[in-house]
DNA sequence: GATGAATGAGCGTTCATTCAT
DNA sequence: AATGAATGAACGCTCATTCAT
């Protein structure tokens, strides 16, 4: 009934695509509007008719992934068990997540140091960090009640090492991933704050 | 014996520090040399007579970091007494070097994103980090044999989450330094992690 | 007859008068063919439906102001009375007409930098400018005959000289409107002209 | 004794007259920087060193252009002789200014529409007319003192007058310079309004 | 050692125009 | 008649780097 179907939605995504693709190839900096226009098959006035300016398809690439992740994060805590066990699925998950984005990797830091200068930018990755936070700690106090974990540990304070650790050794495996086994390290990591949460008081 | 005293190493200091403080303001990326010459009181031209590059001062400037930091590491770790206190020690020294870098806060992660553009910065990380981690795990090893930590501990595992779990904090403090107490945090987690390896085996 | 009222007319005329606002607002440099469509609530597609160019709809908005003028020239010139009367009548009507188009001030020169490189705006503009100087001629010359100007008076040479004091004050009152009162100083330059044709000869 | 002597003055010369040139032959608007960089024989970078932007460039232009026509007028109005004479010999010099820069003729309205949306080129040919006001102005108080012309003379009107017919005229001549002999018309024109003021009070 | 004038490649963004529907 | 998505050429300005002096 619809004589044009309305094909807005998909040179979006076609466009962002394209962008992420050729951001990983490039670098944000390097990448020029041109290269993601050729990427993506269309002309630079169509980017522009879709977003705003460079940043925004930057901006747009952001919100995707980091809400992939969350979707990830709720599924994970919403399952039942004991926490220890969704803590480590939890890695697992997260791990594979990232590392099935591991061509972004060059990027990382580029989308980091964007946010250091784009408000926009800080103020999503905050949301981010802070929805991590809230639910990690709603997960650990959920073991402190149960009295899985000791109770005196800081469940707070814990979310926030754990978010740390992980994003530390993503860090680390950017710079040096021939020689970062991210998921080892992570896992080995987590068991080891697992651990410090399971002693018994002394 | 030399006649006149050598004016290059001032000169040198004179425009790092210079660099240092410009590119804390506007960031690498809108730091024009124009800016560094005119911080520093001197040419452009000069510049170019004691760097080869804009990206060989921003090399110069965290060679330097680097290696204040690990000279404060090495400090720490000569120490004798427990190898825990001497990790909470290292913790609180490190932060405290850390902190007083905040004014590099906003280009911290510059740096990481000309690591993974720039051979030459990526190698000069990698061999810090490796330096680091050496030396953490040979304390951790330290401790082990004293007995002071389980036997079953994976030191050089261990000393990677240590790290991992400082640079991941400071990312953390950096996205949102009003809502991340770095020191407290470093110094929970530190002990968190130093608690799982002081548990006795079950 | 027409089942349909025509609509084209209006169209235009719709399309004419939102670009006369957005031009008077932005200038003709300034001002996009979004703007024009949008102040007009059609289409861009539209504007083109109706205009070849945005050329094309500046230059008919030259006509429309053009042939307004020469219509209240016509209508002066009919008039019956002494020639000296009917020229202040002149300036008085000329005068008023230019001052309800101030809001285009602004763009009076783009009009003319356009006339410069266009041609059909060239001529458009000698066409209006031959009028003008004929019709005011003959009024002279009627003068002369009548014996209320001097029989030496070089008719076409005078009527020049009126549109360009004319032109020029106009130019005059739109680099400075608040200094220049553009009726008063048209009424006193005319004056002058018309003593100088009563004047006895000597 | 300067090792390198001081080339500036003489590299902002030569950029204008590149610009003028470029200017005269493509308007302001189709004239690319290129093309001027091109046109001076210097590199696009050499151009922004001297002048901070392409409008920065026009208003040097016109500042030069009216200086030179400011110390003329000095020039004429310091002599000594009958004031008519003086208006005659004022006439005479600015026409042949004007013809002289025949090659901006294409430009002229340009100019003026840079004036209607630039605050300081607006300003500047606001202090450019109001200096030939006052100084015309003067001249002809001269007259009236000297019982050269009529006392009931209005000098700021009639000064007003003057340079709106001549400014008109330089309109129409551009408009049409086959059929504007502007030379002949600016005697005509202002032979009248000297004619105007001599006339003996009726 | 030091200067600063000169270079020129590089790019994000705009916008008049087209055309399939 | 009318729409609005798509096009792509165009351009002013920046800035790291060079080099004659």
């Amino acid at each position: 009934m619809t004589p044009r179907p309305n094909v807005s939605e998909q040179r979006r995504t076609q466009i962002i695509e394209a962008a992420q693709s050729v951001f990983a190839r490039l670098g944000f900096h390097k990448a020029r509007m041109d290269d993601i226009a050729q990427e993506a098959g269309v002309s630079k006035g169509t980017l522009y008719w879709y977003y705003r300016s460079k940043d925004a398809i930057i901006a747009a690439i952001l919100d995707r992934i980091f809400s992939q992740e969350v979707e990830a994060l709720k599924e994970v805590l919403a399952g039942d068990g004991p926490v220890a066990e969704r803590l480590r699925h939890l890695v697992e998950a997260s791990t594979r997540h990232v590392l099935s984005l591991h061509f972004l990797a060059p990027i990382a830091f580029e989308f980091y140091a964007l946010a250091a200068r784009n408000k926009n930018v800080r103020e999503a990755l905050r949301r981010y960090y802070a929805i991590y936070r809230q639910d990690l700690t709603r997960l650990i106090e959920e073991g402190i009640a149960s009295g899985e974990f000791r109770p005196d540990v800081n469940a707070n304070a814990m979310a926030q090492s754990i978010i740390g650790l992980f994003e530390g050794l993503i860090l680390l495996w950017v710079v040096d991933p021939d020689h970062v086994d991210l998921a080892e390290q992570a896992q080995y990591g987590m068991e080891m704050f697992i651990r410090s949460m399971q002693q018994e008081a002394r």
